[in-house]
DNA sequence: TATCAATCTTGACGGTGACAAGATTATATT
DNA sequence: AATATAATCTTGTCACCGTCAAGATTGATA
């Protein structure tokens, strides 16, 4: 540039830029999916440079990193919430991704995060940890598995758009959906 | 340019132009994921010049949507070639995810597919009545649905290798896990 | 052979991620 | 309070990418 025109007085710092990005991250991902997220949108988006963000994150995958590290704390959150019962646990899970699409269209992309990040495989074992809780714990790993590829995929489908118009998911509501699946499987 | 260098001779036409690029995709995204596919660099790969790829599929959106196409297609053929077995179809759905990690990876990822491409719209349709055949017709919506959930999540998730060292899917493979899961959860 | 459509190339443009270097502000130390 | 140090953010730059426009080459057709 040749003026050198200096930003507005009293804007040079955010004060709390980090969670501003994570949170417009989240919601960028929610409504067009993470293919089209851009970190100069996102510095756009919270009044900063185009740079800004590579000073918290390092780069876009330590961005979506940090994301996927705060939805496991979240997703333990909910399912710690959801109490012993199998059931409700699987049903949380489901409840978790449809409430927090940006978060959980992410967190299993190991093609988009950091594998050597510490945080995030912390914060992953204790959502693992919390998914085995409970009523969950007397039954053998096939259930286990079954259990969760049951809701996770379901999850996946609903989130990705493949059950819109299906006969199969006709006007309910996922957590119902959910939960009479989980019912009708014989899992309870 | 200046100087307007002309290519070598008899290279102008590739031939086989548009299945190179579909097959060097399916690659690519099996090994480092569908966020860092380039059309350049398929391009690259096919010897030819940076814009020929648009000539075929438009843009990348085109691509991915051939792509997706092309995986709806495979996939009917395999749920055909499982035969009417209820259980058989289910483990042939994860062992068509399993050996097309490229295609399958794409095809229900809405947010990269062009919605109103008619060719997809069909063969996504076709896939899906493949889907209802045979034993799985007698069962209810909500069974099916379940089934479709299991095998989509636990595909999901091997390919995402969120299972790499979990104790859920020690030594086993995929096939084998979806047989076992298929028998254990009750909807034989 | 002449015409026409299909295929591919060349060139250019704006947007993006990443990096380096510098400016500004907060924090700790004395 | 004054200073040093670290944290935060900006500016500038570069290569790469997707996309478009215009032109060159080739295959098919008549």
């Amino acid at each position: 540039m040749s003026h050198n025109v200096p930003m507005a007085k009293g804007t040079y710092h955010h004060g709390d830029l980090r969670p501003a990005l994570l949170k417009a991250a989240a919601e960028h991902i929610a409504e067009s999916g993470v293919e089209t997220l851009s970190l100069r949108e996102l510095a756009r988006r919270a009044g900063v440079s185009h740079a800004a963000p590579a000073h918290h994150f390092g780069d876009r995958r330590g961005l979506l990193t940090a994301l996927a590290t705060e939805a496991f704390g979240l997703l333990a959150d909910q399912l710690e919430a959801a109490g012993p019962d199998f059931r409700e646990i699987a049903v949380a899970y489901v409840r978790f991704a449809v409430s927090n699409p940006g978060h959980f269209k992410v967190m299993f992309r190991g093609d988009l995060l950091s594998a050597d990040d510490a945080r995030l495989a912390a914060a992953r074992q204790g959502s693992a940890a919390k998914l085995r809780t409970g009523a969950t714990a007397g039954r053998g790993p096939d259930t286990q598995l079954a259990a969760w590829s049951l809701v996770h995929g379901f999850a996946s489908l609903w989130l990705d758009g493949a059950l819109k118009g299906s006969p199969l998911a006709d006007d309910a509501d996922p957590e119902t959906l959910a939960r009479r699946m989980v019912a009708r499987v014989g899992l309870e």
